[in-house]
DNA sequence: CTTCTTTACGGCCAGCGTAATTATG
DNA sequence: CATAATTACGCTGGCCGTAAAGAAG
């Protein structure tokens, strides 16, 4: 399971193709269509029926579609939250360690 | 990012020390300690203080650890939701396609 | 010296991309 | 034949693990 997988299963569901969801995710097909089998063995459901006019999402799919969009805003959202902190400091906590680190020279 | 590197971060959040984060993840030291570099790369902010006791959560840390937690979770929520619809179909549904997929053999 | 984190080095698995194959209308 | 997904094959990159180094009490 990877953030990755998340994002190709989205591109697909959206675009109800591989090719048009391998354009979106600038990779190939083959590469996309190995992760969405990888990532419907890994939950155990198949998420698509797969049709000579492209893909369909089945109802696990759209259940999983809903979670996979979340899941990746949370992400984007906790990058988000996480910069929002940058330079600050946790006033009145008792947390000394809030300060900005020392002068270490890290790298 | 991946969900690695969330699951680490977390360990290392809880215990205060990337020894016994990766006992807990099953890792060793060094990878651990990569694989937290790189989130905080890719954050953009410093998630721990390091300390010569081991590893001290920042105010962004605090933050970010929140999160990660809710995406870790959602990731297993999205897998168990998804199975919920094993082997369902959706009654008084107008989509075929939720009958079980033709005797294909895949894979 | 002891404890803890980080950097260096070597080997392995996973994933990507191109080309060929199969199924449908 | 045209379209769409999948499988086969070779290659590159990232990640892990072991060993050594730097920092702090």
């Amino acid at each position: 399971m990877s953030l990755d997988q998340l994002r190709y299963f989205v591109a697909v569901a959206e675009t109800g193709s591989t090719h048009a969801a391998s354009v979106r995710a600038c990779v190939s097909q083959p590469p996309l269509s190995r992760q969405i089998r990888a990532l419907e063995a890994e939950v155990g459901v198949p998420l698509f029926q797969r049709t000579s006019r492209g893909m369909l999402l089945r109802p696990a799919g759209v259940t999983f579609l809903q979670h996979a969009r979340s899941i990746l805003g949370a992400v984007d959202a906790a990058v988000v939250a996480a910069r929002g902190h940058a330079g600050h400091v946790a006033a009145g906590s008792a947390l000394e360690w809030t300060e900005a680190p020392p002068a270490d020279g890290r790298g």
